[in-house]
DNA sequence: AACTATTTATAAGA
DNA sequence: TTCTTATAAATAGTT
């Protein structure tokens, strides 16, 4: 009857229920991250207004890349957080919002000494990730999305190592869907 | 008929819009945290789960107490978050040694980055030990790595394509660092 | 803490 | 990417 736009009609089939588990493909992984990341913003910001709370989140994409979200500021409520715990820094809780001079020098040579700590760590935490060799493994969360053509041949060939391993995996989980009797005795 | 408890029928009158701004009553407020709170857990939590993503959260109740949330752990988020901007922090090494009263504030701001990271630093060489002792922990990438077993048909397709295409990358990667001239003139 | 009526978030699809 | 829609999930007010 009524020149209604059915073009525009029922589009969207709507939500469907879905399981909580990694999104292998890359672009919905990216739309799903995008989606959400503002969700979680738009609720922090709400509890951030509603209760008065000093909120901050960190986070990195699926690409790797950084995001951050802060209320009042991410510097102060970090900063904030790492005073409560500072318990082990007495003078770092005691400086007053102006602070003398007095207290300066002291604040400094803590951080000098700190700093040194940090250092000594580092050297530390090399050596223990040298020893562990496989950066790619550490560093992807999807570890099959992992960039090869900055490994070196023998990362190369551990990967590929687990590729391979994995597609077995792949090909064994098929026979089982399509097989599940034959499997079964293939088995035993 | 049935003995049903009528009694606990239609109790609630379900939710209302609300206007997000401060809520003034303690106990109101107090609520709403905890509901709250929870949900921004749960929807960090998913997050992470299906985008292979890295999250931690921090916040303080309307009391003042804090919390925090953190995948796969708050130490290793910002340590990598702080990583990454620790660029932005050169005052800290250049700290001069007549210090002002001015650059207190500054110093102080410092020293808490610096013994954040060393914290990091420590928790993580931790971890890193306790993986070289435990050898299944490194050849098993993340908990929450692919499980072929537990994927449909499609999934199961999808996924060995990525393990194919990857794979292929690998064979790619490898021909570049055996023969570099070869491999540039099959570019060009 | 438990219960629901609603509001809000969001998976799929265009 | 952005919009739409059906539906899943979160939650405000109440008990």
């Amino acid at each position: 009857m009524s020149p209604i736009k059915e073009t525009n009609r029922r589009r969207g089939k709507g939500r469907k229920k879905i399981e909580i588990k990694p999104i292998l493909n890359a672009g919905s992984r990216k739309v799903c991250f995008s989606k959400r990341r503002q969700g979680l913003f738009t609720k922090a910001n709400e509890l951030c207004i509603l209760c008065g709370t000093e909120v901050v989140i960190l986070f990195f994409s699926p690409a790797g890349k950084p995001f951050s979200y802060g209320h009042p500021s991410m510097e102060n409520v970090v900063d904030r957080f790492l005073m409560n715990d500072g318990a082990a820094l007495p003078s770092a809780r005691a400086i007053p919002t102006a602070a003398a001079a007095d207290h300066c020098e002291e604040i400094k040579s803590s951080l000098t000494y700190w700093m040194d700590c940090l250092e000594t760590e580092k050297r530390r935490r090399s050596q223990l990730e040298a020893a562990l060799k496989e950066p790619w493994l550490i560093s992807k969360p999807f570890w099959w999305d992992a960039d090869p053509s900055s490994m070196s041949m023998q990362e190369l060939v551990e990967y590929q190592n687990i590729l391979l391993q994995q597609l077995h995996n792949v090909a064994r989980a098929e026979e089982q869907l399509c097989f599940p009797v034959l499997a079964v005795r293939t088995n035993s």
